[in-house]
DNA sequence: TTGTATGCGTTATCAC
DNA sequence: GTGATAACGCATACAA
């Protein structure tokens, strides 16, 4: 490929003024302006971003890390969209890292967009401890935010939203329409938020003096399989429910699926809540409810504070998410109301 | 951070050393080695992958330009993961960029990777023609695979399926069902997957003799609104029709939706037919049929050619995936079978 | 307004 | 086995 020591020769001008007119940097006449622009033209000549960042120690690039589970479905997709975004509409490019499945991977992608010297970075953890994260944001000096962790030391590097609350929220709610037998699909237990759903329907049924009964609650993993087979798991057990919480849509999704494979209708028999994002709910699976969480502004939220943190600016604020109940038709009264 | 040269100081050595050690090129005693990696541990040393990149000039990544409103549903999902499991299973390092909304946008994207200077790139056009494409091949040394189009001058650099075949193909389906009044909602005519699959329900019906009823078709824009909007204008123009083929799942998903808000019932009433990715569907709309077009293999035979280009290869083949058509409860025989 | 010289952090080709 | 040293392609401080 052409180099800018040809396009200035073929300009008859130094290195130097090439580097000039291409950055904008320093005074150059019009007319050698010119010269140069058409070598550029003529030689087909494009910068080595390579050799240029090396030389600035800056790229230009956010990098973002997310694991490979969280790649199916529509959270995902959103999540990505708009980081995509709204780095590009700062004039900067995202750059995309996979967590893969275990903490060894996520840590190499990590390693890896920092060896890229990413100006700043995302992480959207997955197997890493908030510990870890926090020790991450400490050891580099890129600025480095944290998605969806409430880390300790450093919690103006991360945004998060408080998935017990929601939860308990959600669960609460089912009580107020009088469901007393209500069910729940937790997602994997080794993920934090998974925990914390978890954790707001115990404290939803505690605060309301309703016995927590083991045979309603069932292991999921995320998937939309893993909601069919908890359904299938609870109607074995012959547990009766008149509502049933899924700790995720996906799991929501395959749960109303098996429901209705079993003849249970939903809402008048079974209502059903999810969690996360109903973005394309309306159209493919309207009975279903959902704690919405608002990915769009916390990866604003996050992409504008990175930037911040570029200009040298300095952060003393936490800030939180509250993810936001949209009920459907898929949560009617409960039996005793 | 630190550089080699610290890394070098602090062990007494050279940088030349440092870097035999790192790559294991060339012969360094068992004690140097040891007290190179004890002077990495200490210093915490990180290799800049741009100072790497440039003077090997070869950065070990593959770079992937798809447009931003593909972005959204799980065909977009499940082409980046495997994009990037398969190109890190290869040892090398998937990057994305967004081609956006528009023509311009697209080049800038495949520019920016060929600046970064990606090893290899494979892009997904959506605004781009097939000349352009051609072009584009034919201008860069390095490897550029193009999906889903299929080039005139470099048919190897590219995968395709045949959209037209396979829509005509499920409309011929439709017609052995007995199967005579099939509306067909389209994509965005200014896509060429869109313009292929018209004219695949166009040559199907030509070929069975029964005439073109303009008002049983009607555009649409790729999204499940535009999908329910076409069975409004559908309604709305009092055509009857005993089948509906959409030319994506979305559009499909969202025009089963209006179907039965409409009180129309899917299948009995109107079969419907989708294209793309049902991977989700059976646990969203299970009664959606679809034409599937095989993403993992298309993305597993681009990346394979490029990397064997990358190795010097040459290729002289080309090669088309067709579309699979997957029947499901949503089809059933015509009023007249 | 322009050219020269040096540095960015590596790799790689020589010598020794 | 190891150490200088010249690339890699660009930016920039300093001269001119």
């Amino acid at each position: 490929m052409a180099t800018m020591l040809e396009v200035a020769k073929r300009a008859g001008v130094s290195k130097a003024t090439v580097s000039r007119v291409l950055s904008g940097n320093g005074y150059v006449s019009q007319e050698t302006k010119d010269r140069v622009f058409e070598a550029i033209a003529e030689s087909g000549y494009r910068p080595n971003l390579l050799a240029r960042n090396l030389a600035t120690s800056s790229t230009q690039t956010l990098g973002l890390v997310v694991t490979n589970t969280l790649y199916h479905g529509v959270y995902f997709s959103e999540l990505l969209s708009h980081a995509a975004r709204m780095t590009e509409d700062r004039g900067r490019q995202l750059i995309l890292a996979d967590g893969k499945h275990s903490a060894d991977e996520e840590r190499a992608a990590i390693q890896y967009l920092l060896d890229l010297r990413c100006d700043a970075i995302i992480i959207y953890p997955r197997f890493l401890s908030v510990e870890e994260m926090d020790e991450i944001v400490e050891q580099h000096q890129q600025p480095i935010m944290v998605l969806n962790r409430r880390l300790r030391r450093h919690a103006s590097h991360c945004v998060w939203s408080d998935h017990k609350a929601s939860s308990q929220a959600a669960v609460e709610k089912l009580i107020a329409l009088g469901h007393r037998d209500i069910a729940f699909i937790t997602g994997s237990l080794d993920s934090p938020t998974g925990v914390e759903r978890l954790s707001g329907y115990r404290s939803a049924l505690a605060q309301h003096d309703i016995a927590l009964r083991d045979e309603l609650i069932v292991e999921g993993k995320w998937t939309p399989e893993t909601g069919a087979r908890g359904v299938e798991t609870l109607l074995a057990r012959d547990a009766s429910f008149s509502s049933l919480v899924a700790s995720n849509d996906d799991m929501a999704i395959g749960a109303i699926r098996q429901l209705h494979l079993r003849g249970i209708r939903v809402p008048q028999q079974v209502s059903v809540i999810g969690f996360d994002d109903i973005a394309l709910a309306p159209y493919t699976v309207p009975s279903l409810s959902s704690v919405k969480i608002p990915v769009t502004a916390m990866i604003q939220e996050t992409i504008n504070r990175l930037i911040f943190m570029l200009d040298g600016g300095e952060f003393n604020v936490q800030q939180t998410f509250p993810g936001e109940l949209c009920l459907r038709e898929s949560v009617t009264a409960g039996p005793r109301a």
